[in-house]
DNA sequence: TGCTAAGCGAGACGGTACGTCACGTCTTGCG
DNA sequence: CGCAAGACGTGACGTACCGTCTCGCTTAGCA
């Protein structure tokens, strides 16, 4: 896009290749030195870069981090039609795991979510702007299953989703404990048991 | 202890006046300006306190926190014995929602938890000394109902307290919906559900 | 030169306003509150300055001090020619005592010269720098007489100087008495008759 | 002296062993690190002994430093008697050139002289309690000759000792050159040539 | 084909907080 | 009652980043 000749000055809007730039050298920073290791001097430094450029573009570090973490998460956690809600759900949560504990885009949202404890804003800009998109992608398997008369038309699927994810995401950001596919698996059973018992075998 | 008299400054060691203000001082500035209006100099200006005096007694910030934090946690959270799981469940987990959500201690484990994302060393030291206590706590009534023979020996009381308690503070950490009566009521009566099936109905 | 503009913060480098306004806030402390009253934190809130921009550019406060007093010297104590060994050398003895004892840049002169009894860097430079330009100075009468044949063409330039200038310095740096007309005069007259013996009476 | 027993904590007064340890690692900070490395804490830490017990008996780190100096100075320059002006002078001049450029107290001597020129009561302090002393020293030579009839009864002392010590105290405080021998010859030679030319043949 | 305006790198600036050092005062318990 | 020990309030140190600013270079699109 913007013609894509690379480009150290003009009048058409900003360098790509600068905002490529910053992303990385934040990503990288994170990882290697955690998150009071990234500082907008040590971006710009990294990504020759000044920082008047990070300013005019990002609010706050945390803007440069959200950038990068919402380019990545889509791909992941798209839950996939296996026609089936005990299998779609199971899939789901193995991945949610896997993300959070695994990826790094999940560090850059351990981070966030760290740091919206802190800032008020950020929660808000967190909630409204990325998580929110990511509860509709996990209410998919649930409104599939409805529409398929596996779940009851009643079922507060909000809620449910609390139980499903809730416990996952508690052992990730409190207790640290690893989140195998046994504890997910047993979460689903658990959903399964309480709302499908009349319909099963 | 020691007759109980202040003192400013001798071989005993550290002045107990000193130690409460800078307690204080850090609890009040969380409340009113957040995790990074807490600072060591903030702190020390407030309680009426050297820098070093800080620096002499707590390594960092944080540990003020901690510290802090822990002289309020036990009172709160320490579920009492109805003589029945349900009622000790509902109770205990509606403390608790009110602890993370209302209260002032909860504040700060909130800052705490999410400064423990960016900081490993805090995350080990929060669960161990902190929150693995509260664990023992949570597990109380579980261990109740097992003996009373309202819950089956092969319990796995871990994954359930997971089940349990992991909603509640992913709401809180993550979604940052309420946590209503009618809420926390709900996880109970699908834990009963499930491992109560036979006694129920 | 770069047409004389103001300017806070570019890329050819210093503000010369803050240079000023640091070079006077010293000078004013070392008046007003002597060597230790001057502190880098109380240059830089008089100047109204950040701490860092002094760091940037003087490692120490002696060196702000050793600055402001570059500016000051040369104007004072450049000797001027009256044709006659005797009146030149009272003449510049006087001026001398006089900008020792009651010049604000001799205050900076003399709490330079005592900082460097502790520092023999600062000693160092204090010579290289600024005393030997000086010494380049007060040598000019002496040379003059002796191309006018007033003075030997032989003499040890160095040692009369030290004849002439010693006691001053001696009575200003040690012993704290006045020196007036009458001592420098004296000290002249002592110089005089020791090298000129043959043109008297 | 004080009964001669070592002690720590009596009622007999100060303990001589404390006072020698707290001079004795005065002088060894001043020779190891300078002016700027004698600190309270440093000395009562080398001494093993309390900073309580430095404030109860001396004033300041200066304080401590003279004492420690005052021991030293006298036994060094008291002029001998050779029965000649000349001589007497020349050995006083080149002891005193040994002990500003040599001895360990002499170092002590150049430190307060510096501190001197930034605390006017150390100035004064130093002047009265102990230069006057090592004027009056001074002083000896001159009115024994004054007696023996070598110098006119109504030389002004005060002035010819300026012009004889100065030069010397010039080149250690101010320029840092050597002061060799031929040096204080000279201004001896400058001296006699002045005030004795009458009796010279 | 030069003019001009926007994005860029560089980096100085006024600030705030950091964590350390030494100050001089104090309070204690031992000898 | 002098002493060792050492905690205390105070204030300056020198450093790291913050977010703002000014500058000169580079480049495209317009004149």
């Amino acid at each position: 896009m913007e013609s894509g000749t690379a480009h150290r000055g003009n009048r058409h809007g900003r360098s790509e290749e600068a905002r490529q730039a910053v992303l990385e050298a934040a990503d990288d920073l994170l990882a290697e030195r955690g998150f009071a290791g990234v500082t907008i001097e040590g971006i710009a430094a990294r990504a020759g870069v000044a920082k008047q450029t990070i300013y005019r573009w990002w609010p706050s570090k945390v803007d440069v981090l959200l950038e990068a973490f919402t380019e990545d998460m889509a791909q992941h956690l798209t839950p996939e039609d296996h026609g089936d809600l005990g299998t779609d759900l199971r899939a789901h949560l193995a991945r949610l795991a896997e993300f959070l504990t695994q990826s790094d885009p999940g560090a850059v949202f351990r981070a966030l979510t760290g740091q919206a404890q802190h800032d008020p804003q950020l929660a808000t800009r967190l909630r409204d702007d990325h998580l929110s998109a990511q509860r509709d992608r996990d209410r998919i398997p649930l409104l599939r299953a409805i529409e398929r008369g596996e779940l009851p038309g009643d079922l507060d699927v909000d809620v449910a989703l609390d139980h499903l994810v809730g416990p996952v995401h508690y052992r990730v950001l409190v207790t640290g404990a690893p989140v195998p596919r046994a504890f997910t698996d047993d979460l689903v059973a658990a959903f399964l048991h309480r709302h499908q018992q009349h319909d099963q075998h």
